[in-house]
DNA sequence: TCAATACCTGTCTATTTAGTCAACTTTTCA
DNA sequence: TGAAAAGTTGACTAAATAGACAGGTATTGA
């Protein structure tokens, strides 16, 4: 239980602390069944169990499953932000794209769960989203949506609505965390290796840089 | 209610009819709620609700919640089976390609909710598809798998991994449908058109096909 | 027309669920 | 060190849930 972990076992006394190491430890339970059942489908009970601490516990930090879930979802967009921001504007689409790529795909291999939560929120409609996805998202897509159109007028790549193509980049890294039970399956194999994660990466860059007429 | 269809007001006696009707109006009902929620968040009481029934109605047809889920899943399953057969063995790679792409995007503008219960059961870990997965599918992504290899042998495609070109029609396809609310935030509307879906087809088939050196 | 069969559903039950609360223990810092 | 603050949790409640079932109505074919 998250009490046994006293002082005298583990560092200093800080105010706070407790605090955030309980916080976490729901939090990530939290994000493995919310992504597993969904907002809806998921239980306190079960993120309890799975976090090692009583339900009350939970109820303790976070006053309702929704707040929990909100919680658990900010986690989240912090660290899709981060990836997103890869995308940025330069010079040489060919650099650019292939970094995002990579980035995307090391996302998929290093938080799989976190794309799955997502995925999931998207799939049930975003009823929990929409707030980001009007505000920050849009910004974002417009503003990457005219480096793209900058990348074709000066016919640095072939003349296609830029949209598509970001969908395209999205869908195909996101892919191997989503669907990742039906690749294993089709690979004949038990886990995805971080191997198969970086040939993925090179078919991907081959596909779309080629396909896109870059380079 | 079902019910007050009665024979004076829809054709003539037929046994079976209000059999497959029913069950029809209940299994259509079930895949939106399946869709949107999941396995565990669906409810019996929602999908009453939503086929205009009274909930002992669907324990008439369907023994109970896990049944009625594995009835939809049948269901979605024929429909994925005709669209995979459209991958089929054939000289021309662009024309196999095309047409395959046309027929995935196309399913994911008609039957946007199978595409989602789908991906929602896939995120999920697949747990009442294994039996599926292990069979039909795997069977089918061989055979698939070797008409790339034989193009590639031929030299009328790059050489690539035939499982990465495959996931990424699949996902790029897919995300039509999966995704939609992003997409529509993306692209400020409230719906996508016809229009759209062909638009995406075309980018779609554009960097596949050039991508893979096709053509 | 008339039984036999198929179909329908209000009402019930046992279980699971989110969330509360008060009594308790541990941590903090003056 | 000691009292205030922070953290913990077993036991509880009200609501929602899947499912059962008996007593009804509609459909069927002879």
């Amino acid at each position: 239980m998250a009490q046994k972990i006293t002082n005298t076992t583990r560092g200093p006394y800080k105010p706070g602390r407790i605090r955030a190491q309980s916080r976490d430890l729901i939090l990530q339970a939290a994000e493995t069944e919310f992504a597993c059942y969904g907002f809806r489908g998921a239980t306190m009970q079960r993120i309890a169990e799975s976090a090692q601490v009583p339900k009350a516990n939970i109820h303790y930090y976070f006053t309702n499953k929704l707040s929990l879930y909100g919680a658990v979802l900010e986690n989240t967009l912090k660290l899709w932000d981060k990836v997103f921001n890869e995308l940025s504007s330069h010079d040489d689409p060919a650099y650019v794209l292939s970094r995002y790529i990579d980035a995307k795909i090391d996302f998929s291999r290093t938080h799989p769960t976190a794309s799955r939560l997502f995925a999931k929120e998207m799939i049930s409609g975003a009823p929990h989203l929409s707030a980001y996805l009007e505000q920050d998202y849009r910004l974002w897509f417009k503003q990457r949506m005219s480096i793209f159109e900058s990348w074709i007028a000066q016919e640095k790549m072939d003349q296609l609505d830029p949209a598509h193509v970001i969908f395209m980049i999205w869908a195909s890294t996101q892919y191997y965390a989503d669907f990742e039970p039906q690749i294993l399956i089709a690979n004949q194999t038990e886990r995805l290796t971080e191997q198969a994660f970086l040939d993925a990466a090179n078919s991907i860059k081959h596909i779309i840089l080629k396909g896109c007429g870059i380079c």
